[in-house]
DNA sequence: ATTGTGGGATTGTTGAACGATTTGACGATA
DNA sequence: TATCGTCAAATCGTTCAACAATCCCACAAT
């Protein structure tokens, strides 16, 4: 039976806009759409050979996601996520990321796993160097923790301000180094919480965002006037 | 300077798709659409007197926030949400509102009197009966508690959380006395906060979500089986 | 009672069309 | 020279018609 139900997703056949918007989300994510762009429904339409219609379809579920910006009549953009914006992402990432940590000691161990374990792989993979994948296993380590809420609606919400924040990170050209530096932040809350000192992990996840979000702040008001 | 700032929302047209979501939210969250409820393109189209690409885009606009559920080939419905919803919903809530509430001291006058307010008029309509209007109030004090945060994407998001709340409520027939019955934490709430006793009401809180959830899902599970 | 098998209705997607809006250049006026 | 209309081109917003793909339901066959 648990084949079955893996069989499932596959079995669910995507939309054509969905297909589409998949498509134009990891583009606009890899930086290959750069921030502030617009983007032509005429010439994307073309390029992907799909109709106005179902195009605009894409772009309002990738606006959803707040990857795009609609303007009435003149056209959706590549979002550009200005410092009040990081402000914003980082005020809510701080409610929802210290609310869930404080409940650690009421999870499953799967939960908790989820958070320790990309820190693992973010430690091994930024000794090969592999910043990109480090990133990556960074990112994972934050769903972990908003993992331990068990809100699929919190989750995916956090996905979409994940997703915004690589924007910025983008605008502000520090993708990989930046993960780079509050590494050794995420070891010392994984360690503050193997010895149970849960209190003191949220605030260590506290200073994080306080340092996280005024370094990407800086970078961004100096990159973009 | 102020006046000019205060035309711009009027200037900025609403889209047909956007001004037909809204109306569109609006009898959902009256009931007039009631939960389970398919919506066929072509009735609603023809009744509204826009085309279907157009009220499609509507309903994508819709089912981004929850309202609706779109099922591949076979349409859009009212969402009818099931007892693990609620549980989802609450799970989210407690980690975004109790983690807000924990930065009573740290906000500005105007962000802790959008808390007690809501709480007074609730009071104020209770006593008149007017329970839709108390409910209203209720909602009210919810957003202010958020608001905290100072994040408009985490009130945005929370908005949408409420406005699925509703949904429950209808689904579960107790719009209106289940307020009724949960406005003294409210004011159990605000008495704790202006003591200076923020971890108290922070607990007071999560009571509260753990009463309304259990009673919540219980009627839900006895409404539908 | 369960399993094919139609046909009818609805959605998914396309392409074209036209009005509305934005944009940028061009020239007139002070 | 700088500012202000004016106009044409480009693009978006919306509608419409059409067809393929899919789902639903009733009916027949076993």
């Amino acid at each position: 039976m648990s084949t079955l139900a893996q069989g499932k997703a596959e079995l669910e056949r995507a939309s054509t806009a969905q297909k589409v918007a998949d498509m134009l989300r990891e583009r606009v994510l890899d930086g290959e759409l750069a921030p502030g762009l617009r983007l032509s429904e005429e010439a994307i339409g073309g390029a992907l050979g799909v109709s106005r219609n179902t195009l605009r379809e894409a772009f309002r579920l990738l606006t959803r996601d707040r990857l795009l910006v609609h303007e009435h009549s003149r056209g959706v953009f590549v979002r550009r996520p200005t410092g009040d914006d990081v402000r914003d992402l980082y005020a809510a990432r701080r409610v929802i990321e210290c609310g869930a940590l404080r409940l650690w000691n009421d999870v499953t161990d799967a939960q908790r796993e989820a958070v320790r374990a990309p820190v693992r792989q973010a430690v091994a993979r930024a000794e090969k160097n592999d910043w990109t994948k480090a990133g990556q296993a960074n990112i994972q380590f934050h769903r972990g923790i908003v993992g331990l809420a068990g809100s699929t609606r919190l989750s995916d919400e956090s996905d979409r301000l994940f997703a915004e924040l690589m924007l910025a990170f983008r605008v502000a050209q520090e993708i990989n180094d930046f993960h780079q530096a509050y590494l050794p932040w995420n070891r010392r809350i994984v360690e503050l919480l193997n010895n149970g000192g849960v209190q003191q992990a949220v605030d260590q996840l506290a200073e994080y965002f306080d340092a996280a979000e005024e370094d990407l702040v800086a970078r961004l008001d100096a990159a973009q006037p």
